[in-house]
DNA sequence: CAGAATCCATTCGGATACTG
DNA sequence: CAGTATCCGAATGGATTCTG
C-alpha cells in the first residue's frame, strides 16, 4: 500500500522504495519530540555518569515525574543506562550508552546553537 | 518559564555562573519539539522552494491542519519564508531562511541517523 | 536520595468541512 | 491549490503525595 510511483521514470530504483526521505516519522524522533528529551540526552552526555539529583538540578523547576518518565523512556529505548547501587542513601547513576553517545553527538550542535539563539534579544 | 533575572543586583558574578548549560528549555527547542517540526525543516531544506502540496505529499497522511499550523509556526519563528504568488491556481512556496538553513544543517545529521536507525529491525 | 503513583488541566494533533 | 475553522479525543506534562 501507499506505493507512490516516482515522477522520474528513469531514476534507478533499488529493490525497495523510500530512496531517501528526510522525514522519519516514528521511532526515535517521536521520543525526541517529548519535552526535555533532547536536552536530557545532552545533559547526561555532558555530566558523565550522573545522579538523578544532578540532572534535576540542571533542569531547575521541572517536575520529578516528568523527568523520571523521560529518563525511563530513554533507558527503555537504549540511549541511557541506569546503574543502581544498593547503598544508603540510595544512589543511581545514569550514563549514555553507545547508542546514546551517537545520538548525543548529533544533538549537541543543535542544542548549542539553540542556546546561543535563545539568549539573543 | 525561563525567567533569568540574574546579575541584576547583588549577585556575585565572580565564578558561580555555570559556563555552559546544555539544556535550553524554551524558544527554539519548544518549537522543534512539536510534531513533524524538525522533519519539516529538513524536508523544505531538501526540496528547495517547495509548494504546500509537495510537503503534504512528503509527509503522507498528516492532516492539513497540523501541517499548516507547523508551517505557520516555523514561518513566524523566522525559519521558513512563505512566498505567495497571485496566480490561478494559487501557488505558495516555502523556503528556508538563512536562520532556517543554519537550523537545517544541525538537524540533518540527526534525522539521517534517526532514519537509518528506524529502518533497522 | 530517587523515584512511583495519582490526579488533573492543558495542550496537541487529527478528522472533517468549508473558502478564496 | 492552499489553506482556515471548528470540534473533539488522546496524550502530555505538572503538582502533589508517598515510599524503600
Amino acid at each position: 500500500m501507499s506505493d507512490q510511483d516516482e515522477t522520474a521514470a528513469g531514476t534507478d530504483r533499488t529493490d525497495t522504495e523510500s530512496p531517501r526521505c528526510y522525514c522519519p516519522l516514528g521511532g526515535v524522533m517521536d521520543l525526541l519530540s517529548r519535552k526535555y528529551a533532547m536536552q536530557l540526552v545532552c545533559v547526561v552526555g555532558a555530566l558523565g555518569p550522573v545522579r538523578y539529583g544532578e540532572v534535576a538540578d540542571a533542569f531547575g523547576d521541572v517536575s520529578s515525574s516528568t523527568l523520571s518518565t523521560r529518563l525511563d523512556e530513554l533507558v527503555a529505548a537504549g540511549y541511557l543506562s541506569r546503574e543502581q547501587y544498593a547503598e544508603i542513601p540510595p544512589r543511581v547513576e545514569y550514563e549514555l550508552t553507545d547508542d546514546g553517545r551517537e545520538l548525543c553527538e548529533r544533538l549537541e550542535p543543535l542544542l548549542e546553537w539553540a542556546e546561543r539563539r535563545d539568549q539573543l534579544p
